[in-house]
DNA sequence: CCCCGTATGTGAACACCGATCACATGGGGG
DNA sequence: CCCCCATGTGATCGGTGTTCACATACGGGG
């Protein structure tokens, strides 16, 4: 008994136990392994009882990915807070490149068109607001800034994808903190967006 | 009889046909439409006959992903063959990026690491050349060649997969030729890589 | 020319998947 | 207290990738 749950007909909480056995199966087998059977069968449940909390294995991907939205947006946060202001834009890049790097299934799955629902309002409300924290952090202002934010992003994006899902896997060093520090390198490139410290300390 | 292709047991172009087949049902469902089974069924052959010409699933979508690059690679050397000197780096990321966007399943599918072989030897020999002619349009050398080469093809690449799949869709005009507009705009922004003309030519 | 080896295509099967539905359970508000 | 309804179950359906024994016929060696 001690500490035991009480194996009780109703879970309690299934639905956030399913969304972690969900991450789990996602971390350590990409989202092919994410399946709502397994997902089932991790929480001890009738594979049915998946789709009383969620509609369906779509709905079940977008919480998910509204969890990684969440986590990058912790990142971002984090990384701003302890840098000086010139320095906002490159400790966002970081933090996006880190967290893509780190959590790249969970990553590719924010943007898995066909997995999630990228109109639900849930996914929104948590992910809209990270492109106006990066259009902040442009310095700029009007056209240019929301142009300066959404390159960024590309720059930073597109650098992240490559790195995770292309032959440029192959080019840049295999050790993740070399292949971290190349990938900085070359957003560092981009000036003046990235280039808030002398080339030397990148 | 006129014209038809006599019905024998043996087809005699099964692969072609199936990666046709294959091509069709992902431009316009997406890769889950992507089916051994729904290609079969178009190519009149029975489920079992698709194995006898990949080995998996996943090897009929290396073929589609190696045929996606062959058509980008096409692509690029037409719009590099267009251009001055000087504007082939913008050139190249226009045709990129206009092949991304008119071509997104596809594209998508060029990229999916979980559904290619990224280590397929025919589709390498294919999407390697690529960055490759890129570094030479940077026209910098050495390391700095490099770093450009990849710098670009993560800024291109970064704004072509943020407009096919996440929120920016909705930030950025709908309309086809405006969006277009809006994301080479952006790209010019990325100084000096892609500002060959002056901006207002953009 | 025929004949057989082999590449190619078939049909039936298996395990797994997402999804649905009638039914079982039991917690909480009237 | 009791009953309603959210939650969980088990059986079931159609679809999928994949395999395997078997059928077919193309093409090269006698």
């Amino acid at each position: 008994m001690a500490g035991e749950k009480a194996k009780t007909y109703h879970h309690g909480d299934l639905r956030n136990a399913l969304l972690k056995a969900a991450l789990t199966l996602l971390r350590d087998g990409g989202q092919d392994a994410v399946t709502t059977r397994a997902c089932a069968k991790i929480v001890g449940c009738a594979p049915s009882a998946v789709f009383r909390h969620f509609a369906d294995r779509r709905a079940l991907a977008t919480g998910l990915a509204t969890e990684g939205y969440r986590l990058l947006g912790a990142r971002m946060d984090r990384a701003t807070a302890a840098a000086p202001d010139s320095g906002r834009m490159r400790a966002i890049g970081e933090a996006y490149l880190d967290f893509a790097l780190t959590d790249a299934h969970l990553f590719r799955l924010m943007f898995q068109g066909d997995l999630i629902g990228l109109d639900n309002p849930d996914l929104r409300a948590v992910s809209e607001p990270l492109l106006a924290r990066t259009a902040d952090a442009t310095g700029a202002d009007g056209d240019a800034q929301s142009d300066l934010a959404i390159l960024a992003w590309a720059v930073v994006h597109g650098l992240a994808r490559l790195a995770i899902d292309s032959q440029l896997a192959r080019q840049v060093p295999a050790d993740p903190d070399a292949r971290r520090l190349a990938l900085l390198r070359i957003m560092g490139r981009t000036a003046p967006l990235f280039q808030d410290q002398p080339a030397s300390s990148v």
